[in-house]
RNA sequence: GCCCCCGUAGCUCAGGGGACAGAGCGACGGACUUCUAAUCCGACGGUCGCAGGUUCGAAUCCUGCCGGGGGCACCA
């Protein structure tokens, strides 16, 4: 890789020049063209300790790197308070095409940092009381998108749904069910949509809550997994909770803190000290004084069959904000259990609402995730949702996202994979075969626009780390964008047939457009969108 | 009261120590006899909420304040 290259040679460089090179050397792409291909401020970051001015270092750095130029370097520059700036020939570019081309779709941008590691990443996990929504498909873009990020680098990665099937919430919604079809309204504390409302008029069963409850959880729990599928997402678990609770799973879990000498008896309950674990509050309640366990205990029963039972290596929890205030409990529970703390990982996306107000399911203003996804596609509301980071409240205003469907982002990176595929379509008709790169010269591709292409390819193998040590998929996003656009710029200025294009520049030409190919295909494979063959 | 997130162009958002702050949408003006105009090009548009501090350098880090959202149960 280039850049270790280059940061090999700025290293030695400093190390004739008597400067301790800090212990990773500061290489970057300068915003601006006119900074050159990298820039390195190792100059600015050793002056200090090396007693010497910024741009003294940097001046006699720019000169060992003239006289001893690393490859493909063929210009250096002092800029700016100490910038070493380093202009490389296009063929450093060319590079990348054949990286690029060399790994395809499979391998480019593919990294090993996970070493076979274990993940779950468990989203959405929304009460089956009902379909789910706009604001959950917003979580479940992420959560599937995180998981292809880890796949990516190497982690084997499991997608889980909790499935809340257990306890009042599966009995408010057999009442629901049943008072429905007794054609009497729902209770207060029920659910009036009018899916439950269809549900209710097929269901046979007996007259019991719990039946009716189990009933009704199970269909509606099919339809999310269709609206799931609906976006391209599939999971790997539907996790019961019943199937934790109603086991001995909580028992055995309470008598392992208390094992720890974790756990101590006051006013009839149980308590968790959890004070030494960084948990702002002293303890948490495990049993209550009726002797119900509480919700935590069935969640670290759930963590522990997680993180204990079935041994995941890292788990990551995608929650809304709404349930930050379980964060420093659970993250305590855990480490209670003998956990390493850096194997559970919360991130709590902020809330997501629309013009008209917060979603809820009860105060029955929710849009159904399967409603837009019919009105806008699937590709585009997965685009739509990957484009902003998780940390940003959103509100969606409906009408807009509606209007504006057509002009989504998704068409104009689709449009660009569209457009190759077009060309290769035609360069076969025309009887223009791709010579093996091996005997193309590359070095035909010297134009502004071909350059601007090559440079956002050689950037992904970043982006990807980047946005998987974040958790921040939309980096992702914004980097495909950016490739389309460079492209069109390619395809507008850059004849790849034609009058006037001389076949050796056809042929390098066919190279940079099936590299873009590839770039695209994995940026939106990463964010789960099809890259279709025409438009 | 305490904790978390956010405040960047008219709107929706990128950028989260680096050199003159970006994109899309909206609004303005141009470009199709070639591989898809779902495209391209140009111009317009900003006290990066406010005030201090750290740094060679701050939209970015720290502190305080203002504004918005969320959370602080023997509920799930």
């Amino acid at each position: 890789m280039i850049r270790d290259q280059l940061a090999d040679a700025i290293r030695s460089a400093l190390g004739e020049l008597g400067v301790d090179a800090p212990p990773t050397v500061g290489l970057e792409r300068p915003a601006r063209r006119e900074h050159g291909d990298w820039s390195t401020n190792v100059a600015l970051a050793s002056a200090k300790a090396a007693g010497r001015p910024p741009r003294q270092i940097a001046q006699a750095l720019a000169e060992r790197l003239t006289v001893d130029a690393p490859p493909h370097v063929d210009k250096v520059e002092v800029a700016g308070p100490g910038f070493v700036n380093l202009h490389l020939a296009p063929t450093w570019l060319h590079e990348v095409l054949r990286d690029v081309v060399d790994a395809g779709v499979d391998g480019y941008a593919r990294h090993d940092v996970g070493h076979g590691r274990r993940v779950q990443v468990e989203f959405v996990s929304a009460n089956p009381t009902g379909p789910i929504h706009v604001g959950n498909g917003w979580f479940a873009s992420y959560g599937d998108a995180l998981g292809r990020l880890f796949e990516r680098t190497g982690h084997e990665v499991t997608r889980e749904y909790y499935v809340n099937d257990t306890g009042g919430q599966i009995r408010r919604l057999g009442a629901s069910v049943l008072a429905r079809a007794d054609g009497e309204p729902v209770p207060e504390d029920g659910y009036a949509s009018g899916f439950v409302k269809g549900l209710a008029s097929a269901y046979e069963g007996p007259h019991d809550v719990e039946e009716a409850g189990r009933w009704a959880a199970g269909k509606i729990l099919g339809f999310i997994r269709h609206q799931m599928e609906a976006v391209n997402i599939s999971y790997d678990e539907w996790f019961s909770q019943a199937s934790i609770e109603d086991s001995a799973a909580v028992g055995e879990t309470v008598d392992l803190l208390a094992e720890r000498g974790l756990v101590s008896e006051r006013d009839g309950a149980l308590w968790l000290r959890t004070a030494d674990f960084g948990d702002p509050r002293e303890e948490r309640v495990l049993r209550k004084a009726d002797g119900d366990f509480t919700y935590l205990a069935g969640d670290l029963a759930y963590h522990r069959n997680k993180l204990l039972i079935r041994g995941f290596d890292l788990v990551v929890n995608v929650w809304g904000a709404d349930h930050h205030g379980q964060v420093a409990s659970l993250k305590a529970g855990v480490q209670a259990l003998g956990v390493a703390p850096e194997r559970l990982e919360v991130r709590l996306g902020q809330m997501i609402s629309l013009t008209s107000g917060r979603m809820s399911k009860r105060a029955g203003n929710a849009v159904d995730l399967d409603d837009l996804v019919d009105e806008i596609g699937a590709d585009a509301m997965r685009i739509l949702s990957l484009s902003t980071s998780i940390d940003q409240p959103t509100t969606i205003d409906l009408d807009r996202v509606r209007a504006e469907s057509r002009e989504s982002p998704v068409y104009y990176v689709q449009y660009a994979h569209a457009r190759i595929a077009s060309i290769h379509r035609v360069a076969a008709e025309r009887g223009v075969a791709r010579q093996p790169l091996a005997d193309v010269d590359l070095g035909l591709l010297v134009h502004e626009r071909e350059l601007e292409v090559l440079r956002s390819l050689s950037e992904l193998p970043d982006v990807v780390l980047v946005a998987l040590d974040e958790r921040a998929p939309h980096k992702v996003a914004t980097w495909v964008r950016e490739l389309a656009d460079r492209f069109h710029g390619f395809y507008h200025d850059c004849y790849v047939m034609g009058d006037g294009v001389a076949p050796a520049l056809t042929q390098a030409r066919l190279w940079l457009v099936e590299a873009t190919r590839i770039g695209l295909a994995v940026g939106l494979d990463l964010l789960g969108v099809s890259a279709p063959e025409s438009m």
